[in-house]
DNA sequence: GATTTAACTGAACGATCGTTCAAAACCAAG
DNA sequence: CTTGGTTTTGAACGATCGTTCAGTTAAATC
């Protein structure tokens, strides 16, 4: 054996990740070369063969590792009762998604170019983070805590709502993302509220 | 002269653009080529060039089209409060987004394949519409009628949370239109309530 | 029926695409 | 230093890309 410690597969592993990351969500999956890839990496295209079987994997597997990640620290979020559950939900979502712009713009706008079988995994996580905040409405609707017609469709309206922060809110701006959090927590406050 | 009246033209250029519309959302821009365009309306690709100047700009006049379109429309739903015209931007937000789903796939994925100046363009129509939306709430705040701690904020949430019908809403589902429009009623009032 | 011109074809242009693979380079263990 | 396995190169594969254009087709006018 030979070359286990010392191996450049995992620097090169991660990088061609992040490179193919930063790219598809700048210029879309389709308009981005394998060459390109490669460039940004600083190897040649048939190196990325190593760390990925074709290219529409790589791109399924950021989306995977994307929605695993969020399903695992959604976890971190409990509360002793409904409201303080789905607050921290509201600031996580937030939190969350401002942190990877790119995966959760990829993971949003390239559903179509993933093969049938691997859009129905991908659908299969979002639809399991859904239920997560579907359940803190109904576990509020039974408390009599919260007011909701339909909680499958105020699940899917709110996701939308925090979700949109990406498409505006930037760090530089004049307000900070606990500004952000504190004004979309008092939206989401309101739209579950009795009355 | 010849060929006035009578010419295809008239006829196949609305047949290039529905073409390109059905296959820009489905497969995305850089994933459709000329050829498949120009296959689905019953051409050869060189065709195609007598009715855009290139593909970019054949995407630029989609997204053109769509959000003129939008800001037409959107003024025929006046009011004599700001509580019923918001209740009609609702509603009618709703009903034209699902009209057209194509076109409003297109104008929200497909931003980053346009030209600098296109992009300008395209944003400066999708603020106008912003805008719309904005000057109801500040109309309703300034009337006590609502309570709403940034309008800039709430405009922009409040979009998002209407677009995001589109992505799971099908009419042949549980619900009829009329019902989603309703429940997003409840929840946008109760967004911008006093309380 | 001759003329005019819009509409379209079909082939071609150079460029680039995803992917494969033999050969070379490289590094750690023996 | 040799060996053995990992990693990368560099060239090549056939396919397809957006776009151009000389030439053909077809319809309306005279």
């Amino acid at each position: 054996m030979a070359r286990t410690t010392g191996s450049h597969s995992d620097i090169t592993g991660p990088r061609v990740r992040a490179a193919a990351l930063q790219l598809f969500a700048r210029h879309g999956f389709a308009a981005v070369s394998m060459r390109q890839i490669a460039r940004e990496v600083g190897v040649q295209a048939g190196a990325l063969y190593n760390y990925t079987p074709d290219k529409q994997t790589l791109l399924f597997e950021l989306m995977q590792d994307h929605m695993v990640e969020l399903l695992e620290a959604v976890r971190d979020t409990p509360g002793p009762n409904p409201v303080s559950r789905l607050k921290a939900f509201v600031r996580f979502h937030i939190a969350f998604h401002h942190d990877r712009p790119d995966a959760v713009f990829i993971a949003y706008m390239e559903l179509r170019n993933l093969s049938a079988e691997n859009f129905r995994e991908i659908e299969t996580l979002r639809r399991r983070y859904e239920t997560v905040l579907e359940e803190i409405l109904v576990a509020g609707v039974e408390a009599d805590q919260f007011e909701v017609v339909d909680t499958k469709i105020a699940t899917l309206a709110l996701i939308a709502m925090l979700t949109g922060v990406n498409t505006w809110f930037r760090s530089e701006g004049r307000l900070s993302l606990a500004d952000v959090q504190d004004q979309y927590w008092d939206m989401v406050r309101k739209v579950v509220a009795a009355g």
